[in-house]
DNA sequence: TCACAGAATGAAAATGATTGTCATTTTCAG
DNA sequence: CTGAAAATGACAATCATTTTCATTCTGTGA
């Protein structure tokens, strides 16, 4: 663990949920812990292969990362005007886990998103 | 429906499974039926609007395409090679529907993917 | 048939995330 | 201290995707 890889590490921490490598290099480049963008990927690779944060795809196809570990949940969306409620998922966690293991799947991720129009847009 | 998404959609047909729009554009240009990458694209777009085509993400970010089934479905899928289950999700359904309407919101879609590695690839 | 508005097309340029290059700096064991 | 190896970051390159814009098609009403 490098110099680098904590200062990623420590920006994460920060944002406590997801944030895409750009992300953590502006808020990074605010403080006084800057860091180059490249110098950046780097230490999100080195972290990913070590397995100490996890990446997901944003709908346009963008990284994000995370620390591991911390609680996973999911999002109930408003199409409309985006109002977001984190979700806590115990249902999905096992039903992903059986569906996976049963069809001989290891090493298993999940992702799940409700959308629908929350109440003061579905007037 | 017009000339160039009937192109893409026979094209999807052809390979049976999952293509990138970069994929479907070199199958096209290679037969008789040279179109536009550009075109490719856009009825791609247009055809993930009325739900004719799924759209998933490689490892690497990069986008593919499938024709959809009929039926609501969920998929689980191999981070390492891409081999795709179809999954009935009657869980998920209520599970996102119990939720969704506790929090007063209507009108509710969701979106459920399960990855892992295979069998194949996890050795 | 004709004229014309609007949709469709595609080449080329723009965009934006990610990766490669390479010269410079830091670290650290001997 | 000293040289080798690792780390760093500015910059350029890559690659999928989107925009732009000029051109071609298409259908409709006269």
């Amino acid at each position: 663990m490098n110099k680098s890889e904590t200062k990623v590490l420590v920006a994460l921490e920060r944002v406590g949920g997801f944030a895409s490598a750009q992300e953590i290099h502006r808020i990074l480049q605010r403080g006084s812990q800057s860091i180059g963008l490249t110098t950046v990927y780097r230490a999100l690779q080195s972290l990913l292969n070590d397995k100490i944060v996890d990446l997901l795809r944003k709908d346009d196809g963008e990284a994000i990362y995370r620390l591991c570990g911390e609680t996973h949940h999911h999002h109930l969306v408003c199409k409309s005007c985006g109002a977001t409620v984190e979700i806590e998922g115990g249902a999905i966690e096992k039903w992903a886990k059986n569906i996976a293991t049963q069809h001989g799947y290891t090493d298993i991720g999940h992702m799940a998103e409700i959308f629908g129009l929350c109440s003061k847009c579905s007037t």
